[in-house]
RNA sequence: GGAGGGGUUCCCGAGUGGCCAAAGGGAACAGACUGUAAAUCUGUCGGCGAAGCCUUCGGAGGUUCGAAUCCUCCCCCCUCCA
């Protein structure tokens, strides 16, 4: 096992916060003296199996903390998920049945062990301790914190202030949260700066509850591909880690280039030494910005597929958008047509090329659509399929159209 | 329990009888440009074989030649008082 410092220093890297320093110190160094690992804890929504490189920033951490040789519960949050929030943000909380909660671990598992180490990960879920929990000691646990502190929340501040609903319900997400540090003694709680106060909240209920206090550490956020809001599947600004690789580096060059530094500090492994050039490179305009995306890209998509298929992403990134080529694998339609011919804009909608007959007029007006490299001028065209023709409708969606039945 | 404010198209938000498929912004999409699916600029942004027609403004009815706008009932949210 390292010592302390140098465990240290590998767990602070690209952190925001650690809270408190020195009883990690103090942690660490009981966990040495005693060979006890510690326990650190992370909770995941029990709704969103689509993991992406935001929550890989701190599975990453917790990867390296499983390197140290610490031990790390992956903690689904399956109760609150059951239960469900009828009131709220804009969307509506889903609630879920235990067979869904199941599946969705499930599928958790499938992603998260790209990052994780099996051997060394518990998958945990709160219904285990939270279900048979009574109302006697659900009470219990609210009269350890006051509304005021509730209201402290940064987001319940504003909502409340802006006039927005916020349930009772709610009030109990950060409880329920904190007693879970408490069910599994955690050490280390891991979450992301938005998630401050709730670890908090567990640091305190433990303590409240007569166990020593977790640590908390908390990691930023990625921002997403759009440049402003953090990576969120509602949000659609996100790169999945299960996405193909061309997906993926289409997505990482599409990220705003001011977001280049933090991807490479918060998704890859490169020394601090490189991070600096980069860096340097970065601001000082030496370098065009794309290439160290492709870079960027290149390393992900090695990471979390091969260095082969990174490789082939990229070449073929550069022969659809740079030199405006075409892209290795063409989804095809089979159209029934009377004569072999069709009209373009019944083609586009029954290609699923467009979504609407509007949208297709639409798109032939801005010029959009052309077929084996010819522009569409004309909504009212008339297309021959009885050879088989290539369909391109933006920069992005290409399709082949051939003729059904025979 | 009482008083008041509000629910508008993907999101935010204007609209208080016809000029409303509904301002403006965001998102998205397209075109141009480029260093990339960055940035920037311009445009589009309910549906329909489409200069016309159909569906939409929390829900259900009603008034009117005509309703997102007025009336009735219902559902939901917020504020203040208790």
């Amino acid at each position: 096992m390292k010592n302390i410092d140098e465990q240290l220093e590998i767990i602070k890297r690209g952190t925001v916060e650690i809270l408190l320093e020195e009883d990690l110190k103090r942690k660490l160094k009981r966990s040495i003296e005693t060979n006890k690992p510690l326990i650190v804890k992370q909770g995941f929504d029990p709704t969103a199996p689509d993991i992406h490189l935001g929550h890989s920033v701190s599975l990453r951490k917790l990867r390296q903390f499983q390197d140290l040789g610490h031990k790390v519960v992956f903690l689904i949050g399956d109760f609150t998920g059951m239960i469900g929030d009828p009131s709220g943000k804009s969307e509506i909380r889903k609630r879920l049945t235990k067979d869904e909660v199941l599946k969705n671990a499930e599928t958790y598992k499938k992603q998260v062990f790209k990052i994780l180490d099996p051997d060394k990960t518990i998958i945990e879920f709160n219904s285990r301790w939270c279900s048979s929990m009574t109302f006697e000691d659900v009470l219990s646990l609210t009269a350890h914190y006051t509304v005021a502190r509730m209201l402290e929340r940064d987001d319940f501040e504003k909502r409340y202030k802006s006039n927005r609903p916020i349930s009772i319900l709610e009030f109990m997400y950060p409880l329920i949260q904190g007693y879970d540090s408490i069910a599994l003694k955690a050490d280390i709680e891991l979450g992301g700066t938005d998630q401050k106060f709730n670890l908090l909240v567990g640091r305190e209920l433990q303590r409240a509850y007569g166990q020593e206090p977790q640590v908390i550490i908390t990691m930023p956020l990625l921002i997403g591909t759009d440049g402003t809001d953090k990576m969120s599947k509602s949000l659609g600004n996100y790169i999945g880690i299960n996405e193909s690789p061309r997906e993926m580096f289409g997505k990482i060059m599409s990220i705003p280039d001011k977001l280049l530094y933090d991807y490479f500090v918060l998704l890859t492994d490169l020394s601090y030494d490189e991070l600096e050039r980069i860096k340097k490179e970065l601001d000082g305009g030496a370098v065009n910005p794309m290439i160290h995306k492709k870079r960027l890209a290149r390393a992900i998509i090695t990471f979390y597929h091969s260095d082969e298929e990174a490789k082939n992403a990229q070449e073929e990134f550069e022969r659809v958008f740079s030199q405006k080529g075409l892209p290795d694998e063409i989804g095809t339609s089979k159209l029934k047509a009377n004569d072999g011919k069709i009209w373009i804009v019944k083609l586009l909608t029954e290609s699923g090329l467009c979504n609407s007959g509007s949208e297709a007029r639409r798109m032939i007006k801005q010029g959009a659509v052309s077929i084996d490299g010819e522009r569409i001028s004309s909504i009212d065209d008339i297309i021959n399929i009885s050879s088989e023709r290539l369909i391109k409708v933006g920069k992005r969606k290409y399709r082949k159209i051939i003729l059904a039945g025979k």
